[in-house]
DNA sequence: CAACTGTATTAGTTCATTTAATACAGTTGT
DNA sequence: ACAACTGTATTAAATGAACTAATACAGTTG
């Protein structure tokens, strides 16, 4: 469910932040499901229990999950979860057609990777 | 030239080593001109020398510049930068479309972003 | 020779991340 | 009631990256 990548910069807390954005945004975690217990992750990733609960605090944070004392965490509204991805993959798609115009690339260049990967993505496998 | 954000997590040498690569890679520093030196660009941004060299040594690792001692540091290959920072652009764009599709949006909502980043770019100002 | 350049080294500071060890509180099933 | 799970909180320590500081050496230039 969760892989960490130690040559990754980034601190652990926040592979895993982003890694339940994923499963929740593409749907593979459904709205209400529960998530692993924070010691029982902690033990499958051999990592500090404290380190699991920072990420489900941001988690928390961001309206993504929601925890009950007793209970455990569940995810939250994956609507609104998948509407927070879509809008910062069109800030990324900004950027990066930006960078492109400045370094005087044709737009055609994008649009075909894009088209690459759509069809890809629809007979693949 | 060069405007560093504190309020960015990634480490200064690194903002350096960035913004020179935007720098050479859109034409603003050609081939062969010469850098700042690590003392006069340390004392203009208000940190030390070493932060300075250091991301000097990594533009240099990186083929970008080349120093010579006594007489400074100056601009490599900037069609090599160029080509290089284009590829960067493609794995981006590559990752924009892939998580775009994930996530059920159409590619026309991707093109219609770079479509509008181009208009702007071409005649606005 | 003075005033620049790059380069190297050593030591210390600062800060975020992570671990460790507990403890408290609420839920659930037997 | 009790054991075994959940989340939550706290305090202390270890670790490592980034940055600063001070100094030195080496090469270039006018």
């Amino acid at each position: 469910m969760i892989i960490l990548d130690y040559r990754d910069r980034r601190p652990i807390y926040e592979q895993i932040v982003e890694r339940f954005e994923e499963l929740m945004a593409t749907g593979a975690l459904e709205e209400g499901s529960q998530l692993p217990s924070v010691r029982s992750l902690a033990m499958e990733l051999s990592i500090n229990p404290n380190t699991i609960q920072r990420a489900y605090v941001e988690l928390e944070r961001q309206g993504y999950i929601y925890s009950v004392k007793g209970k455990g965490s569940f995810v939250a509204d994956s609507g609104r979860i998948r509407d927070s991805r879509r809008q910062e993959v069109c800030r990324h798609q900004e950027e990066t057609a930006r960078e492109a115009l400045a370094l005087g690339m044709d737009r055609e260049e994008l649009e075909g990777i894009i088209g690459r990967i759509y069809s890809e993505g629809g007979d693949e496998r």
